[in-house]
DNA sequence: CATAAATGAGAGCGCCGCTCTTGCGGTCAT
DNA sequence: ATGACCGCAAGAGCGGCGCTCTCATTTATG
C-alpha cells in the first residue's frame, strides 16, 4: 500500500496521490509527537485533514502500517541527527560524544517518536524488512567514528571479558568492508550502543528518577564510559 | 479504589470482595500474559469473570489502576525471581551471573509483563509511589551481592572513567546502610543494571534480530562484563 | 427493624479500527 | 469524442473499547 518513498511523479492524480501521502504523514507525525503512539487515531489524523476516516485506507492500509512509515521516518531523523553531532574532523572521543549528545538532543525533543524506535514494539509487530535499513543509520554512524579511529592508530582495547565465539553474527566485522574489524572489536561496540541507548531510554521512562540527580551529567558519562570500552582515546 | 494488599478481612462481604479483587487480578494477568498490555481489555476480563464490564470498575476505578497493579505484582515476580537466582553461599561472581540468568529467564518466560516494566510507559504515566518500592528490589539483590563481596574483600573496581559528582543521587550509597558504599562503587552499579536491563529489552524487542546470532550467550557475555566492571571476581 | 452503604447489571456516550457500498470524476484506448 | 474503466472520497455501519449513570438488590450497621 504504501510504497515508500515516491517515484517521479507522472500524472497528475500521481502527483496528487504523492502530496496526500506526505500530508497524512505529516498530520500523523504531528499527533505522534502530542499524543504518543499508543494514542495516534487514524480517525483524528482524518479529521485534521478534513478528510473521511475510510479515505485513509487507499494510502495506509492499516494503522499499523502508518506507524511503520512513521518509524522509518524517525529512524532516518536520528541517523541525520547522529551524523549532525558528529563532526568528521574532530578527535575521535570528539565525535563520539558529540555524536552521542546529538542523538540525546533529539530523542529529548522526540521522545514519543524516540519511544516507538526503542520502547515496546507497539502493534503486533512493525514491517521488519523496510525497518532495518533506517535503524542502522545511527550505528554505521558510529561504526565510522571507531574505523576512522583505528586507521589512524588510535584504538586500544582496554581489558574485559572476551565475546565468546559466535554469540554475534560474525558478517557485522565487514560491515564496514575496508575495516576489517574483529569479532571483539565489533562485540564492545553492539555493547556501547546498546549501553548509551539504554541510558537514554531509562532516562526517558523514568526508571532514573530517583536514581541520577543529573541526568545530563549522568548520560554523558555513561558515554564516555562507553566510548573508552570500544578503545577511543577519551580523557 | 485499588487498595493494595487488603487487610485481614472481617465481614463476609469483606472477603467477597477481597476474593473477587484477586481473581480480576489473575484474569488481567492472563490476558496481559497472552495479548500484551496495550490490548489488555476491561471489558475482556469482566468477560472472563462472567460479569458486567461496569462491575469491575468497584475494584479498579480505571483501566490504568489495574495495570498499575499488574505492574507492582510485576516487579516483585521479577525481584522474587532475582532472588532466587542468588545462591548466598556460592562465589560473588557465581552470584551475579545466577542472578541474571534467572532475571533473564522470568523476562523470556513473562516477555509482555517485563515489557511493561521497562517499555515505553503506555498510560498517562503509572503511579509513581506504589511502584517505587517493588521496583528497587531486583536491584537490592545486587547491591547485597556486592555489598557482601566488599565485606570479604572481593571488590576492586577496574580502571574506567569517574562518575562526574553530582550525576547520581548521594543517598543512594546509604541504600545497604552497613555497605559504605562509594559514590563510584554505586554509579558502576548503576550502570551496569542499566546495562544488563537494556540487553534484555533489546533482545525482547527484536533490536538485536541481526546483531547476535546466539542471544543466550550475548547476554551471558553482557553480564559478565558488566559484573567484571563494578569489580567482581569473575574468570 | 430501619436506614445507610456497598454491589451488580444494564443502557448508553463517544471514541476507535476497519469494511462495504455508492457515486463521482479523471484516464485512456478505441 | 466517446465509452469503459479505474482511482478516489464519502457515508453508513460493525464490533469493540473505556467509562459513566441509573436503578434494583443485597449486606452491614445504628
Amino acid at each position: 500500500m504504501y510504497t515508500g518513498r515516491m517515484s517521479a511523479p507522472r500524472t497528475a492524480r500521481q502527483r496528487a496521490r504523492d502530496e496526500l501521502t506526505r500530508e497524512i504523514l505529516a498530520a500523523a507525525r504531528r499527533q505522534l509527537a502530542e499524543v504518543g503512539a499508543s494514542a495516534l487515531s487514524l480517525r483524528a489524523v482524518a479529521r485534521e485533514l478534513e478528510m473521511a476516516s475510510s479515505a485513509i485506507y487507499r494510502y495506509f492500509s492499516s494503522r499499523d502500517e502508518l506507524l511503520t512509515a512513521l518509524i522509518i521516518e524517525s529512524y532516518n531523523e536520528l541517523g541525520v541527527a547522529a551524523e549532525r553531532g558528529d563532526d568528521p574532523g574532530a578527535e575521535p572521543g570528539e565525535r563520539w560524544m558529540g555524536t552521542w549528545r546529538a542523538v540525546r538532543r533529539w530523542a529529548l525533543d522526540n521522545r514519543h517518536e524516540f519511544a516507538l524506535l526503542y520502547g515496546t514494539p507497539v502493534p503486533g509487530y512493525a514491517a521488519p524488512e523496510d525497518t532495518i535499513g533506517p535503524a542502522g543509520r545511527m550505528a554505521l554512524c558510529l561504526a565510522r567514528i571507531i574505523t576512522d579511529a583505528k586507521a589512524a592508530g588510535l584504538l586500544s582495547l582496554p581489558d574485559a571479558p572476551a565475546c565468546p565465539p559466535g554469540a554475534i553474527e560474525e558478517e557485522l566485522t565487514r560491515l564496514i568492508p575496508e575495516a576489517e574489524s574483529t569479532v571483539e572489536e565489533v562485540a564492545r561496540l553492539i555493547q556501547a550502543w546498546n549501553r548509551v541507548i539504554g541510558v537514554l531510554s531509562f532516562e526517558l521512562h523514568g526508571h532514573f528518577n530517583n536514581v541520577t540527580a543529573d541526568s545530563g551529567a549522568f548520560f554523558d558519562y555513561t558515554a564516555r564510559t562507553a566510548g573508552a570500552y570500544v578503545g577511543l582515546p577519551l580523557d
